[in-house]
DNA sequence: TTAGGGTTAG
């Protein structure tokens, strides 16, 4: 299947790796499509819009097989095929499916072209690979408004908030006419950050330009939201309340329960009938606010709706009644449940762990991994087992797991992976063992500085251990990672330095911490007596 | 070629 395909590294000398081409190889051989064969006339234009038109029907299977077709019959292909192609490899997550066309596509020469680059970087963003991304769009001769925009989605996609404001920033320097596709990425940009005067000075950019504002007038909704300011969601919803869709309604209605505005949110529910996704979206803040309540209020909506067979919903609501400390009440949904996803064993198993129960967490995972049960676990399945078994402090399963991780199932593991690993290894008092890993990683990471949790994570386990210099030097490879302004790290080195006793050390950082007026934030508890 | 519901697990 990918013979006739070339690989990036033939063209750019890269690695490849050969778990994605199984994956996608395997998928494929499930898929066999005769739309090719039954063409009576082999057109190029008419291909190339059928190739859109199976990704506009929510069909990239379709795109992808009818594109291999089109490739071994012929190599005369356009950058009208390429653009749907490559928004059918980023919807299927197959980074080196994406790469490969990629490859064909500089051996073609169809590489050039906005279009085709903008393509590009939307889809390297969507795989995560900002790199790549990013040294597309700066290949990309004609910038224009919508390239800049794939790219500022592209840092928000991936949780770099700071970032997307940078390349917004930029576009105002290089005078870019912005679009509402820019205004929407920022509106978002500034909910992920959470920073009100930015987002009230985008709000007033909307206004003042007259955008259209139904798809902005839902991200200025979320926004409000998610900082806290639901009178102002509400304002923004009234004042386009002719114009408003379900969409809309529907942010509101899960800002309101989020911020725990309950009435409001029942009684915009009472106005329409209430979707699932909107209740799954509400049990979800139910969730984060440990609202028991106000969850069972919702399964109660969710039954008189008729959405209990809901699989997604079901594991909604199983996920709030774990959260919500309702063990039981999770434990008879997740064995009722006909079909159970690897969301729905994972939420079962972190409903386990977050009650204390390790022991039980660990049962329902070994259950998970039997062969009957045909659902693999994913790296959120291994970080809930992993921290299951730190907190629990079950030493010799949370090492035979994290081996499994990677040996059995070939996950790689992520550095919140790493972080529990190193708190499951210092419980049982192994530090030698935590720096043969921090070898391991920094030598994968390419002797960079390793990320601050991992050197916070080694950092306690030093002073639960009374390992000194380990704990020195990881005291110093942090301040390099955070600078010298982060109070919480001067905090934290300072209580390694009262652990081992040495007190001079945790005057000087107090002292210093004074100096610089830095203050650090005050924990807080969600429980009230 | 780029945007709207923090739809479910970390």
């Amino acid at each position: 299947m990918f013979a006739c395909l070339p690989r990036l590294s033939d063209v750019t000398g890269k690695s490849t790796n050969l778990l994605y081409r199984f994956v996608f190889a395997r998928n494929f051989a499930a898929h066999t499509d005769h739309l090719f064969d039954e063409l009576p006339q082999r057109d190029l234009s008419a291909l190339n819009s059928q190739l859109s038109s199976y990704l506009r029907s929510g069909n990239p299977n379709g795109t992808l097989a009818l594109f291999l077709k089109m490739h071994r019959a012929s190599s005369d292909l356009s950058s009208h095929t390429f653009t749907p192609v490559l928004g059918a490899c980023a919807r299927l997550s197959y980074p080196e499916t994406g790469r490969q066309v990629h490859a064909l596509m500089i051996k073609q020469g169809a590489e050039t072209g906005t279009i085709s680059k903008t393509a590009l970087i939307d889809m390297y963003s969507k795989y995560g690979l900002l790199v790549d991304s990013v040294k597309v769009f700066e290949s990309v001769e004609d910038k224009d408004v919508v390239s800049w925009n794939a790219l500022l989605s592209g840092f928000l996609r991936n949780g770099k908030g700071k970032e997307a404001l940078g390349v917004f920033a930029a576009m105002y320097r290089e005078e870019v006419e912005i679009s509402e596709f820019t205004l929407c990425s920022v509106v978002k940009t500034c909910a992920s950050l959470k920073i009100l005067q930015q987002g009230k000075q985008v709000h007033a950019m909307v206004v003042v330009t007259g955008r259209d504002l139904v798809v902005l007038g839902t991200a200025m909704i979320s926004f409000y939201s998610s900082v806290g300011l639901m009178s102002e969601a509400m304002k923004v919803y009234i004042s386009l309340n002719v114009h408003t869709d379900e969409v809309m309604l529907n942010s509101l209605i899960s800002g309101c329960i989020r911020n725990r505005n309950y009435k409001e949110a029942f009684l915009l529910m009472s106005r329409q009938r209430p979707n699932a996704r909107v209740l799954i979206s509400s049990l979800a803040g139910c969730s984060d606010n440990s609202d028991l309540w106000i969850g069972k209020q919702i399964h109660c909506v969710a039954l008189r709706n008729g959405f209990v067979s809901d699989s997604k919903l079901c594991n909604g609501l199983m996920d709030m009644y774990g959260k919500c400390g309702q063990i039981v009440q999770a434990c008879t949904m997740f064995s009722a449940m006909p079909s159970k996803s690897v969301v729905s064993w994972t939420s079962m198993i972190d409903a386990y762990a977050v009650n204390g129960d390790g022991v039980k967490a660990l049962e329902i995972f070994r259950e998970m991994c039997e062969e009957g049960s045909r659902v693999l676990p994913n790296s959120v399945t291994f970080l809930v087992v992993l921290s299951a078994c730190a907190h629990a402090g079950l030493v010799e399963e949370g090492k035979e797991c994290f081996g499994m991780m990677m040996e059995r199932y070939r996950l790689v593991p992520g550095t919140e992976h790493h972080v529990c690993f190193i708190d499951i290894l210092s419980k049982a008092g192994d530090t030698e063992e935590i720096w043969r890993l921090v070898e391991r990683i920094m030598i994968e990471n390419n002797n960079r500085n390793l990320p601050c949790a991992i050197w916070v994570a080694v950092l306690s386990a030093c002073s639960l251990n009374m390992d000194v210099s380990r704990g020195e030097y990881a005291a110093m490879r942090l301040m390099e990672e955070t600078g010298p302004e982060n109070a919480s790290i001067y905090v934290l080195i300072s209580n390694f330095y009262a652990a081992i006793g040495k007190w001079d050390m945790v005057e000087e950082l107090r002292e210093k911490l004074k100096k610089k007026g830095l203050v650090k934030a005050a924990g807080h508890s969600s429980l009230f007596i």
